[in-house]
DNA sequence: GACATTAGGTGTACGGTGTACGCCCGTCAA
DNA sequence: TTGACGGGCGTACACCGTACACCTAATGTC
């Protein structure tokens, strides 16, 4: 009878343990005190046992991202697009308010993970279904900057217009990206293609901030000559 | 003649030439790359010596994100109020894109500086003199969040509202602080004077929030009605 | 000019971080 | 029974921010 379960060994570890533990301590002791040593710590384990389940740190802290981002509510369908926005976009800052270093988190990563494309790509969808044109939607989502995650930041870095220069490579990627993202790839490259040029997919930062921050502004005025007054206060 | 000025004997830091520096370094080789110690021997001195101007790293950041704030254009008086903000946001804007890092160091700050409260106030300004309502102004002022700044963040976090529980201390401070920045205590107790209460300074988030949402979407479903699309791209 | 004061630069040291590398043992397939 | 291998362990390294004690050079006072 060889190992007869010494005290129960315990259950080895897995990467979602490893996310779930991490998420559990970032929400209990913030995310300043989540170190490899502590979360290893937490999880009664060697800091060097965490690197089997996770490549560094950064790969955690995007696998932690990704459960937040799991934690968003799912479409549902038939609804308008503006309320299934809005809900889209409320239930986002739920689960932000639930985990307060998720943003801060997400405005720290580089590159998107693909749960967050994912969740990209749906958004673009409601607006695409509800009528929106391919142009319209792509500065309607910069506008929208980071409210889309619950918060507010600058996405869209450079995920396509790395100057990966030979333009065949960029149209594989570009081709692959399109299969698992069509609505992302679609806003990316489809201003472009309705101006003849399919290079230079990196979008006017410029254009866009000045869209969005005109918006509001219009916006602002608009309510001021209604003299306009919010209820509560 | 004792001391002969040995080979032009290096000049004393000052608080500015340590933060001048530290911006250089930033600039050039990255906000990750800023250290102390790095910072040290690119002034050519040793690390320690940097405490002597700056009580520790984060003085040092809001140091810097001091500098960026005050290369951003002063008020152009006698504008209409949406081209004055516009002017004012977009300098930040090209503030923020000659120091790349300033907008990720902005947003890690946690309480903001007197050079950011005073940008803070003279912007409030431009919008009462516009004929804003208090009210109002408070929540146009929550709807730019942080593209005041340039980019897109939330701040406001609890720089009044702290729970110093005693009124009458909470009172001295707004006291204090209605002196130097008129337009921010205006605005941050302007709404609940008219509620009848003076306490519960801190404003409600989730309303901000979906004020600012409601605003960019009924934008945007008024540029959808008109079939709007952009010129360039 | 002589001296006390003090502000500014130095050197050492400590506790923290992420993680590379090698070992070793328990599990499982053949 | 044996071999492979994946996962947890231990050690070690380079880097970080910064506390503390020291020493030195500039400054204010007589």
């Amino acid at each position: 009878m060889p190992t007869p379960a010494p005290a129960q060994r315990r259950a080895r570890l897995t990467r979602r343990a490893v996310l779930g533990a991490a998420v559990a301590l970032a929400d209990k002791a913030g995310i300043d005190s989540l170190s490899m040593r502590s979360l290893a710590q937490a999880l009664g384990v060697v800091p060097m046992a965490l690197y089997k389940h996770v490549a560094n740190k950064e790969e955690l802290l995007d696998g932690m991202v990704d459960v937040v981002i799991g934690e968003i509510d799912a479409l549902v369908v038939g609804e308008a697009w503006k309320d299934a926005v809005r809900h889209r976009i409320l239930s986002a800052r739920r689960a932000m308010l639930r985990h307060p270093w998720a943003s801060q988190v997400i405005k720290s990563r580089t590159s998107p993970t693909p749960q967050a494309l994912e969740y990209m790509d749906s958004m673009i969808g409601i607006f695409r279904e509800g009528g929106f044109s391919v142009n319209l939607t792509h500065h309607v989502m910069h506008a929208l900057g980071s409210r889309m995650w619950g918060f507010t930041l600058e996405v869209f870095d450079s995920s396509l217009s790395s100057e990966s220069l030979d333009p065949q490579v960029q149209a594989g990627i570009i081709h692959e990206m399109a299969a698992t993202y069509p609505h992302i790839v679609e806003v990316a490259i489809g201003a472009d293609l309705e101006g003849g040029s399919v290079v230079g997919l990196g979008c006017d930062d410029q254009f866009e901030f000045e869209f969005a921050l005109g918006l509001l502004l219009d916006g602002f005025e608009r309510l001021r000559q209604q003299g306009w007054e919010s209820a509560s206060h």
